[in-house]
RNA sequence: GGCGCUAUAGCCAAGUGGUAAGGCAGAGGCCUGCAAAGCCUUCACCCCCAGUUCAAAUCUGGGUGGCGCCUCCA
C-alpha cells in the first residue's frame, strides 16, 4: 500500500481508516440503477464518485472486485401495497414491454458511463437473473423466524433485529408515518418500518414479470435484490457498500437488517454515500425540475468530460449545486488544463524518485476521505513544479488512472484534408499581407476563417489554428 | 417534529490550533499592426454571538441560514 486510507463512514458518522476484510481485496458493491429512464446527471454523480473511489483504491495497490446490480423488476414507487412499479411505469409511458425498456436504459446507462469515463464494474448483475436466489433468502429467512406471510406477500419483521436503525441515527419512536401525502400504509406490516421481501398479491392486473415461489406467483421486493447479489459474487464479508444519500434510508437500512439476520453476523464494514447535485430549486430528479441528462449537455455543446471535473473539483460529502454558469467555469478551466498538458514535451529524462514522490502526494489527497479538489490541485502543482515536462506528463498519465479526465486524450479533428490544406493556404496569404502591412487583408482572411469556425493564434513560432 | 450533511472572495472550492491552496471570472502588465491565445502580477476582516487558548476559519457552547432523509429518487 502507498499510504493509509481514510473514508468516512456512515456507519459511524467518523472518518476511519479503511482495514478491507481480507488484506490484499477490496470487495465494494453498488447500487446500480433502475432502468425504467434515463439517468440524470444527478444519479451519474454518485458513479463518477464511486469511480473515483475504486481507481483511487486500485491506485493505492489494492484489489478491487466491484459489482454492481441492475434494477429491472421490483423497484415500486412505494413499499406499501400501492405503489406502482417502476419499470412497469416506464415500459406504459413508452408502449413497450418491460425487458424491452430494461434493455434500452441499461444501454443508455453504459453509454453515458464510457462518456464519462467511469468504468464498467466487471460483474454486473440484473434481479432479473437472481431470482432463485432471492426465493433462497426470503426461504432463510422465514425459517428463522425473521420473516413473516401476511396479505399473501412475505415481509420482513423489523422487530428481530436489533439496531435496526443504525445506519440513520433515527430511533423507532422518529419515524414518522405517512409524511409524504402520497403514501398510505400497508395494514398487512407488523411493524411500521417491515418490508416486503415478495410479493404475491396481484397489485396489477398487468405486471409482466412473475416468478413462481414457494409463496405464489409473484416478483420479489426491491431491497432483496441488491443484499442477495452482492453475497452472490462478494460473499458474507462486504468491505465498502456505496450509493447515493436517499438510499440510507430505507434502502441500505433493510438491507442490513436482512443480510445481517440471514448470516447471523456483521455483513458490510464501510457505507460510502453520496450527497446529492441540487440545482436552484433543490435535489435533482426525475420528478420534478429540469431533467439534465449526459446527452442534453452535449446537445448544449459541452464535453461530458468536463462535468466529470465539475463533480471532482466538489467532495462527495457535499452537496453540489449545479448551474451553467459554474459549469461554464469548468469548461475554460477544463480547455485551458488540456492546452497546457498537451504542449509539454514528453521526450526526456525522467527521474523516478521524482516521480515517485508526486505520486505519493497525490495519493494522500484521495486517501484523506477522497478529496478529490485537492487531488485535481496536485495537477496545477505538478505543471508549476521545476521538474521537466517528461516528468510532468509522466505524473499526469499517472494521475489520469484516477482522475480519468480525459486530460492526454488527442483532440480528434473533423477537418477534412482539403479544408486543411486550404487553410493552410490562407495563413501563407494572411503572413504574405501581414508582411506587406496589408492588415485589412490579413484581417479580412482572420474574419473568413472564423466564420468558418476557425480561430487562428499568433504564436512566436507562428500561426497555429484551431476549431471553434 | 426527529435524524443527517452543510455555511470560506463575484462564482466553484481546499484548508481540523500558528495567522487563508487551486480554478473560473475581474483588474494591471508583457507579447501583438490590432485582436485572440499565451505568459507575469494582483484580488478574503473565513454566517452570527459567547467561551477555551499566547494564538481559532479550524476546538467548545448557543444561535441563524441552505440542502437532504423520515416508505419515488443516486
Amino acid at each position: 500500500m502507498l499510504t493509509k486510507f481514510y473514508l468516512y463512514n456512515t456507519l459511524s458518522k467518523t472518518v476511519e481508516e479503511f482495514i478491507p476484510h481480507d488484506e490484499k481485496e477490496v470487495r465494494m458493491y453498488t447500487c446500480g440503477p433502475t432502468v425504467y429512464h434515463f439517468a440524470h446527471i444527478g444519479n451519474l454523480r454518485s458513479y463518477i464518485m464511486e469511480d473515483v473511489l475504486e481507481k483511487a483504491l486500485n491506485f493505492n495497490g489494492y484489489h478491487v472486485n466491484r459489482v454492481m446490480n441492475i434494477t429491472d423488476v421490483g423497484h415500486l414507487s412505494s413499499d406499501a401495497d400501492t405503489g406502482e412499479d417502476k419499470m412497469l411505469k416506464g415500459a406504459k409511458r413508452e408502449h413497450k414491454s418491460v425487458m424491452e425498456i430494461a434493455k434500452f436504459y441499461t444501454h443508455s446507462f453504459f453509454a453515458d458511463c464510457e462518456k464519462l469515463n467511469i468504468a464498467i464494474p466487471k460483474t454486473v448483475e440484473p434481479a432479473t437473473n437472481c431470482i432463485d436466489d432471492f426465493i433462497k433468502v426470503v426461504s432463510a429467512l422465514i425459517e428463522k423466524g425473521y420473516a413473516y406471510i401476511s396479505g399473501e406477500n412475505v415481509y420482513f419483521d423489523t422487530s428481530k433485529v436489533k439496531n435496526y436503525y443504525s445506519l440513520t441515527g433515527h430511533s423507532s419512536d422518529d419515524l414518522k408515518i405517512g409524511v409524504r401525502d402520497d403514501v398510505d400504509e400497508d395494514t398487512n406490516k407488523r411493524n411500521k418500518a417491515d418490508f416486503v421481501l415478495w410479493f404475491t398479491k396481484s397489485k396489477f392486473e398487468d405486471q409482466q414479470l412473475k416468478w413462481n415461489s414457494p409463496w405464489g406467483v409473484g416478483y420479489p421486493g426491491w431491497h432483496i435484490e441488491c443484499s442477495c447479489i452482492s453475497m452472490k459474487h462478494l460473499g458474507e464479508y462486504l468491505d465498502i457498500h456505496c450509493g447515493g444519500v436517499d438510499n440510507i434510508f430505507p434502502h441500505h437500512t433493510n438491507e442490513i437488517a436482512q443480510s445481517e439476520a440471514y448470516l447471523g453476523h456483521p455483513w458490510c464494514r464501510y457505507w460510502f454515500h453520496v450527497q446529492h447535485l441540487n440545482d436552484k430549486a433543490g435535489k435533482m430528479s426525475k420528478s420534478k425540475g429540469d431533467f439534465l441528462t449526459v446527452s442534453l449537455l452535449e446537445k448544449k455543446g459541452y464535453n461530458p468530460l468536463v462535468y466529470r471535473l465539475f463533480c471532482l473539483q466538489s467532495h462527495y460529502r457535499k452537496p453540489l449545486e449545479f448551474s451553467y454558469d459554474a459549469l461554464d467555469n469548468v469548461a475554460s478551466q477544463y480547455s485551458r488544463l488540456k492546452s497546457r498538458i498537451s504542449a509539454l514535451n514528453r521526450e526526456g529524462a525522467v527521474d523516478e524518485t521524482v516521480i515517485d514522490s508526486y505520486r505519493l502526494d497525490f495519493m494522500k489527497a484521495l486517501a484523506d476521505d477522497l478529496n478529490t479538489s485537492m487531488a485535481v490541485t496536485k495537477i496545477y502543482d505538478v505543471l508549476k513544479a521545476d521538474i521537466t515536462d517528461a516528468e510532468k506528463y509522466r505524473l499526469i498519465e499517472e494521475f489520469e488512472k484516477v482522475l480519468s479526465l480525459g486530460l492526454l486524450d488527442e483532440e480528434t479533428s473533423d477537418v477534412d484534408e482539403e479544408l486543411e490544406s486550404y487553410i493552410n493556404e490562407k495563413i501563407a496569404e494572411r503572413l504574405e499581407a501581414k508582411k506587406n502591412r496589408d492588415y485589412a487583408t490579413a484581417d479580412a482572411i482572420r474574419n473568413e476563417l472564423a466564420e468558418k469556425g476557425i480561430i487562428l493564434k499568433d504564436t512566436k513560432d507562428g500561426t497555429t489554428w484551431e476549431k471553434a
